[in-house]
DNA sequence: GTGAATTTATGCTATATAACATATTTTGGA
DNA sequence: TCCAAAATATGTTATATAGCATAAATTCAC
């Protein structure tokens, strides 16, 4: 799609925040954001790095992640179109603490991120739009903390795997998840080593919870995987 | 102390955010603020309920904290004088989602929370404050899940007691922390059962790098401690 | 001050999960 | 199309940590 087709496209769904903009903030929104593409497996910015944008996912899958003790990834949040990122470092004055890379191909906005503390000065609707957006994601955060200290392991991946069907939703059939992904990124996202990934999942396979294919998963007995979800 | 000299000393500690607002918004703030008072172990909000004061830690020490699977408890911050807290909720146009505790006997300005969504609205000042404030939060909270998630009971427990002193600082030997906790509480600080914290505990203690007396406890390699808590 | 309740200490056992090994399947590039 | 590399599968072993039991020490209420 052609980038200025994209940017026409941000603009509309994300009327919820655009129009909050005054005429001349719209104006700069316009002639400042940049369309990148990134492939599948790219990485987008690494912990350290100086913010420079303020990112809207418009197409494709990404995932921010942490290297921990020994280089363990862990993976943090995961964004679905059409959401903004990479905006947090910048607003606590701080480098990126997290990594960003590409499930699959994806079309990116990048708003220059100072135009944010801009706008934010200069209209207080901005400013509110984000003290929202990170109070949400701080509640997700502390409530994401619990639940990968304490539930077990077969209750973190079937956590997992309803997050990310409630995120990407479902293919046609209405149980298949849309998002395919490694056993070891869902593993990343779990907390817990590739095998046991691979393991756990063969074991709700067997019991009939989810049916396996490759990288696709499709849900058998939700409620029951809710249920292991929820106990821990 | 009175009241009076309690809601003083806020707006002397508390100049960088009070600056922020008009001479009207200050005004409200003198004349809406309240001061309480809890006990020790009293609890001052719990999860599900209702926000309604923007509450600001004068004296004392207080804990945000979980209760996950089977009720276990997990604590996510700790507070201390002059800090506000118990905003995020409210912000989020959510109910509270965790529960705040006394360490000890603690002084706490309340300030009706509604106020802070006015003085956002009215200036822009306010509402990036509490942007920075999230932000840093944000920052913090993901940090804290990697290493819950990922470190040793030794590099856990070794980072809360670092932690600990950072935060509330040591006493006149610069050497014990000033705040002291039941083996239980640092528990649920480090993701551990009792037992392993009390066993770790007495671990470090016969390794010669803290001294245990009761709940006191005293920093004497901490360097040794840091490396434990940096490898995990 | 005394007894009951709580907290701390310590040992032993059970269990969840990581780590390792090896085989099989799938994927991607030349 | 074929080969090498990566991903998946599965079994075995090692280990970290939880769980339980019991005793000692401390705290608290009366």
């Amino acid at each position: 799609m052609k980038p200025s087709k994209i940017i026409e496209e941000m603009l509309e769904r994300l009327s919820e925040f655009v129009s909050l903009l005054t005429p001349e903030q719209k104006q700069e929104l316009k002639s400042e954001v940049s369309v990148e593409r990134f492939k599948k497996n790219e990485v987008l910015y690494r912990e350290g790095e100086v913010p420079q944008y303020l990112h809207c996912l418009m197409s494709g899958k990404v995932k921010l992640y942490k290297e921990g003790v020994g280089g363990r990834i862990q993976i943090m949040r995961v964004m679905k179109p059409v959401e903004f990122f990479g905006y947090r470092a910048y607003l606590a004055n701080q480098n990126y603490v997290n990594n960003a890379g590409a499930f699959e191909n994806c079309t990116i906005c990048m708003i220059p991120i100072e135009l944010v503390n801009k706008w934010m000065e200069e209209n207080n609707k901005v400013a509110i739009y984000f003290v929202r957006l990170l109070a949400v994601e701080l509640g997700v955060s502390d409530e994401r903390t619990v639940n990968l200290t304490q539930k077990h392991i077969r209750g973190r991946l079937a956590e997992a795997l309803i997050f990310l069907a409630d995120t990407y939703g479902m293919e046609e059939d209405n149980a298949t998840m849309s998002i395919c992904l490694s056993r070891e990124d869902l593993a990343s996202l779990s907390n817990m080593t590739t095998s046991n990934a691979i393991r756990t999942l063969s074991a709700f396979q067997t019991e009939q919870l989810i049916e396996i294919n490759g990288r696709k998963i499709k849900f058998v007995d939700i409620e029951s995987l809710k249920k292991i979800s929820k106990i821990g």
